[in-house]
DNA sequence: CGGCCGTATGCAACATGTTGCACTGCGACG
DNA sequence: CGTCGCAGTGCAACATGTTGCATACGGCCG
């Protein structure tokens, strides 16, 4: 539905092969869109074929060749028609919640070290997240353009990350509270 | 990967036809795991292959007739089994983050609009939430097991729901900020 | 009486995402 | 000298999710 347009917006930041693009939405990128090689490879083919994007071998010495694509005028049509595009609301669909939800239908310890699991991984996530914050953007609040939108992005995973968090640090507690409860 | 689990989850709850299951899923458990009817029908018959529920064909008068579902002992051990199975971390796809990260490579007032629109979804789903809160759990911190558990899933959608807001605010606001700037 | 809404189930085709594998060549480590 | 990791591309099979349609009955509204 959209990996199309998310391949767009990066290969319009910087062009480059589907092996460097993978890597970028493995990090940067990643943090708002998750694509593994397989389907940006096999994206990049079709896009291509729609004449979104162009394609230019480009041989190397001391490695494996590789293909540079570059959007092409009617990819940056489509780029923005679909930024101009109303989206309905995105799916939501939380694992983590449903384990919860079903907590008392198993082991409720079980499902307490997963939620302690999710809640170290995310911690760890937003570490990561404000380090970037403030090595790549000290000046934050005087920044303008593509710079603010990567910026406020940047924003919207520290957000979210610090949400998670704060929401496993409140299951584990009341989930204790509750065993405690139960026990005395 | 994780339909049948969440399926399991609201049919040990409260066992029902598959239509009836989609309309909760389009309510309650709607708000962690999102699925049409045509997943969920499709989903039942697998999982009656598998063994995991039992089916009873149920006449009615005045309305068509319907299936019931009920949760087998092999659904049950199903269940046990994937609480307690470590999951990896979920995927993120935020539409609306990649259209904000590409907002100059188009309109960028066409991007503010249909932020704008999400952060007014977001904050109906919110007082939504909000309502259920006050009116289903005024007890909240006298809460155990299943009605605790259940709680704390709608905390997760508050807490998300209010952090997609705050951060459509702040997007706006920085984005509000940068057009006046290069205005005047 | 004709059309729409709600209850109830389902198929078929398509779009999208996942997993496992295949092949190349270089440089580093042991 | 083997094998591990990185750079680089890709197929095939499978799992999952989406969209459009089909069918059936009863009640309500105009």
């Amino acid at each position: 539905m959209a990996l199309e347009h998310a391949i767009l917006v990066a290969l319009q930041e910087k062009s480059g092969s589907g092996y460097e693009l993978a890597r970028r939405f493995d990090r940067s990128i990643g943090y708002f869109w998750a694509a593994s090689h397989q389907q940006i490879y096999r994206t990049l083919k079709r896009m291509v074929e729609l004449g979104w994007v162009d394609v230019q071998a480009v041989v190397q010495q001391g490695r494996p060749d590789k293909k540079v694509y570059r959007v092409s005028d009617a990819g940056r049509a489509e780029l923005r028609r679909w930024l101009a595009e109303p989206d309905g609301p995105a799916a939501v669909r939380n694992d983590l919640a449903v384990k919860v939800r079903g907590a008392s239908m198993g082991d409720v310890r079980d499902v307490m070290e997963q939620v302690a699991r999710h809640r170290d991984r995310h911690a760890e996530r937003l570490d990561e997240y404000r380090a970037i914050e403030q090595r790549d953007f000290p000046d934050a609040g005087r920044l303008t353009g593509q710079r603010l939108h990567q910026y406020l992005v940047l924003r919207a995973g520290i957000r979210s990350e610090q949400c998670a968090v704060e929401w496993c640090d409140e299951v584990l507690e009341a989930m204790r509270r509750d065993e405690e409860g139960s026990r005395g």
